[in-house]
DNA sequence: CCAATCCCTG
DNA sequence: CAGGGATTGG
């Protein structure tokens, strides 16, 4: 567990860090940071300052993600199973990928960059007419921004940013690795349901966390509700750790400006030590151990947050930003042909002056902000665990006589604790057996009757729209449900028992395909990972997709209550967890209530899954099925849905390899001798015609690499048939076997669930 | 046995 | 493209 310890040694590590860091200013800081979940608001605006700076860190966004994450396709046979499912992730460094695997690479939308949590504030377009001519500024400006990150890198974090950033790739990818080969879970049986396939069931390996169970499991039911006390102290415990270095940070962040701006009041100086330290009085040391019987304590604010949310703390944060900014244009004329160098030695007495009112705004408005943040928290977990009328914990269902006596073997403490920690810590992922059931190979109930279903959902046009309002109207800071201060993802960085969906959202595919929904249905089960992304939790686009999948759903016909307007008070809280937490409920709910629900709402295709497939197969004529599930990362995969892909990429070879032998036996037939004459480029009919299927808009740029496998394919049928091998009826096959190990890589854009709109745009 | 593919049809 | 039967390979 991160302890107090720990915390003071960063603390004290990232110090000594400030100074070097103040010395030389690494350039490249905002990719290291960008996609550092623990990143801190302060920060966070901190450098959104710097960008709308014309910082040199601009030209660097385009490198970060499009590294070619895997590799190694070539040893895989003509069929495309490779048989191990993770094969796809494997090769995280090796071989640069394929000339046309970085057509995109100048492509600056990554996913990361679509998460940052709020867009450029407008009104801070005043630095634009600065920043031409006051480096003085800026150059403070960029320390104070180093200052920060030397410090949002260090509390609580024992592990470099970078490598820490690495290693969260690595287990996830183990997690996924496991998560396909892993055997069939012991399907657990809720009492209430008739069939308890899709009924809540963790993974051991989501049961990681702390897993401190008292001796005395016999005491079944108020043992139970003991140890959820218990969860509800540890995390509130880590909230309080989380706090505890937000405020150790923006301690430092007023040590620093006092620094910068040579005001050396030390009265108000220690007043807001003591502000911070009263907002503190919760140690986490001390609540480590007392820990019980406090909830008193944290109610205590609750009637001061009534209308807060975070939005509204960036709202106040950005009116600080925007505040600075014009104090320093104010002050610019006058600091002309001061010092430069104003570490301690004071400057002008005007520039002091300034720079003390500076501070005192400054001052008041982290206070006030850090406060909100502090009972926002604080809420969060004095709010009822049971945010639903229906049962969110149905560990609390079962009855009493079914845990004491340890039936048929197995460890009845596994099952509650599992059902109770996925109401917990991971209520991200709803039910982690949809996962499961999901993969190929693994027998369930719930897949059965997906197998007659239509696939391909088609959404109405104002759907559609609405989607796309959503979308663009999330980066913005219409503050309602974005909670980028407290997501989870940020949360649990930090803490010691972050859930594993909760991990690096940055470089995975985000959700929100333009037809799709992030959550997916009730069960909502993505292949374990991508779902960390601020849309996924905005509130009403999970509705509006769940209406849309519900409306279009054909005949889907059981009947699972609509969960749309079941989130009480979700939006009231305005805070990510509760939300979470209500939903969790829900779903919850929905598996044990209705038998069909695993796989009931289910994830069609959609016509843009169709397009992007076939802008797939310019690069990869047979992807595994394993690739598809990376690259379609938005839908939820089921068996059904895993063979409509694979018919899909089926249908495009067949017709690929019909046209291929059309016009091989053209050209034939045209007198054409040699394979020399046979070529395929961009104005060739064959070319043509190809592009007119895959590519019917022709907004997508064809790679080279296409043109010349195209050109190798059809020099192979034409050799083939005039070596008169088409007698055999399987002599495709030979050119089938060459052509699949042609296949190269695809870009990393494609599994971007809004690489539609990204590729085409361009 | 199952998934992937081929082949054909509509 | 989708469905469906046949085939194949693990």
């Amino acid at each position: 567990m991160v302890g107090s310890g720990v915390v003071s040694a960063s603390d004290s590590e990232s110090k000594s860090n400030v100074l070097r860091k103040l010395l030389k200013r690494a350039n490249s800081y905002e990719d290291t940071m960008m996609p550092f979940p623990g990143t801190t608001i302060i920060s966070q605006l901190l450098k959104n300052n710097m960008a709308k700076n014309g910082g040199p860190e601009r030209g660097e966004r385009g490198d970060r993600g499009d590294r070619g994450d895997r590799g190694d396709r070539g040893d895989r046979g003509d069929r495309g199973d490779v048989g191990f499912p993770g094969s796809g992730l494997s090769n995280a460094s090796s071989d640069a990928p394929q000339e046309d695997a970085c057509s995109n690479s100048s492509h600056d939308s990554t996913p990361q960059e679509c998460l940052s949590p709020f867009g450029r504030p407008p009104g801070l377009a005043t630095f634009d007419i600065e920043r031409l001519n006051d480096e003085h500024l800026r150059a403070k400006r960029a320390r104070v921004e180093n200052i920060i990150r030397g410090m949002s890198h260090s509390p609580s974090v024992v592990v470099p940013a970078a490598s820490r950033h690495e290693r969260e790739h690595e287990m996830d990818r183990d997690r996924e690795m496991d998560l396909d080969c892993a055997p069939p879970q012991s399907q657990q049986q809720a009492p209430s349901s008739p069939r308890g396939g899709e009924v809540c069931s963790s993974s051991s390996r989501e049961n990681k966390r702390k897993q401190r169970l008292p001796q005395q499991q016999q005491q079944s039911f108020t043992q139970l509700v003991c140890q959820r006390k218990e969860q509800k102290q540890e995390e509130r415990r880590q909230l309080k750790l989380q706090l505890e270095d937000m405020q150790k940070q923006l301690r430092q962040l007023q040590e620093k400006f006092f620094q910068i701006y040579d005001s050396t009041d030390d009265s108000e100086h220690n007043d807001l030590h003591n502000d911070i330290g009263n907002m503190s009085e919760d140690s986490p040391a001390r609540s480590d151990t007392g820990g019980d019987d406090r909830g008193g304590d944290d109610l205590r604010s609750d009637n001061e947050m009534s209308d807060l949310d975070p939005g509204h703390f960036l709202d106040r944060a950005r009116a600080l930003l925007q505040e600075q900014a014009m104090l320093a244009a104010r002050e610019k004329p006058r600091r002309e042909g001061l010092s430069r160098s104003k570490g301690q030695g004071g400057p002008g007495s005007s520039m002091h002056a300034e720079g003390k009112q500076l501070a005192e705004t400054l001052k008041q408005e982290l206070n006030s902000a850090m406060t909100q943040v502090v009972d926002t928290v604080v809420k969060v977990f004095a709010k009822p665990p049971r945010p639903t009328p229906q049962q969110a914990f149905p560990s609390l269902s079962i009855p009493p006589e079914r845990f004491p006596t340890t039936v048929n073997g197995d460890n009845p403490n596994f099952h509650t604790t599992n059902q109770r920690l996925q109401c917990f810590g991971d209520v991200i992922i709803p039910n982690p057996l949809d996962s499961f059931t999901s993969m190929p190979g693994m027998p369930g109930p719930t897949n059965d009757q997906t197998e007659a279903i239509p696939l391909v959902v088609r959404k109405t046009p104002s759907e559609h729209h609405h989607h796309h309002h959503h979308q663009s109207s999330a980066v913005g800071a219409h503050g309602g449900h974005h909670h980028p201060v407290l997501h989870p993802s940020s949360l649990s960085a930090s803490m010691g028992f972050s859930p594993p969906s909760f991990r690096h959202p940055f470089p995975l595919p985000l959700m929100g395909y333009p037809f799709q929904s992030p959550l997916g249905g009730p069960t909502g089960g993505y292949p374990g990972k991508d779902r960390s992304s601020p849309d996924s939790m905005d509130l009403s686009r999970e509705t509006t997709s769940l209406r849309t999948k519900m409306a279009s759903g054909h005949h889907m016909g059981h009947h699972h209550r609509s969960c749309s307007p079941a989130h009480p008070g979700s939006t009231a809280e305005g805070l990510s967890l509760s939300l979470i937490k209500s939903e969790c409920s829900d779903l919850q709910d929905m598996s044990d209530i209705s038998p069909y629900s695993g796989s009931n709402i289910q994830e069609g295709l959609s016509p843009n899954h169709l397009k992007k497939a076939k802008l797939m197969f310019f690069y990869t004529r047979y992807p595994s099925s394993n690739m598809l599930k990376m690259f379609f990362s938005d839908v939820k995969f089921n068996r059904c849905i895993t063979s409509q892909l694979i018919k899909w990429f089926s249908n495009f070879r067949e017709f690929y390899y019909i046209q291929m032998e059309k016009f091989a036996r053209q050209a034939i037939n045209d007198g054409v001798t040699g394979v020399e004459e046979l070529g395929v480029s961009r104005d060739s009919e064959l070319f043509r015609a190809l592009n007119m299927h895959y590519n019917k808009a022709n907004d997508f740029e064809v790679p080279e690499r296409f043109l010349e496998v195209a050109e190798i394919t059809l020099r192979e049928f034409f050799n083939a048939i005039v070596a008169g091998k088409d007698v055999d009826p399987s002599w495709k096959k030979a050119i089938y076997k060459v052509i699949c190990k042609l296949d190269s890589e695809v870009p990393e854009i494609f599994k971007s669930p809004n690489c539609l709109q990204e590729l085409l745009h361009e």
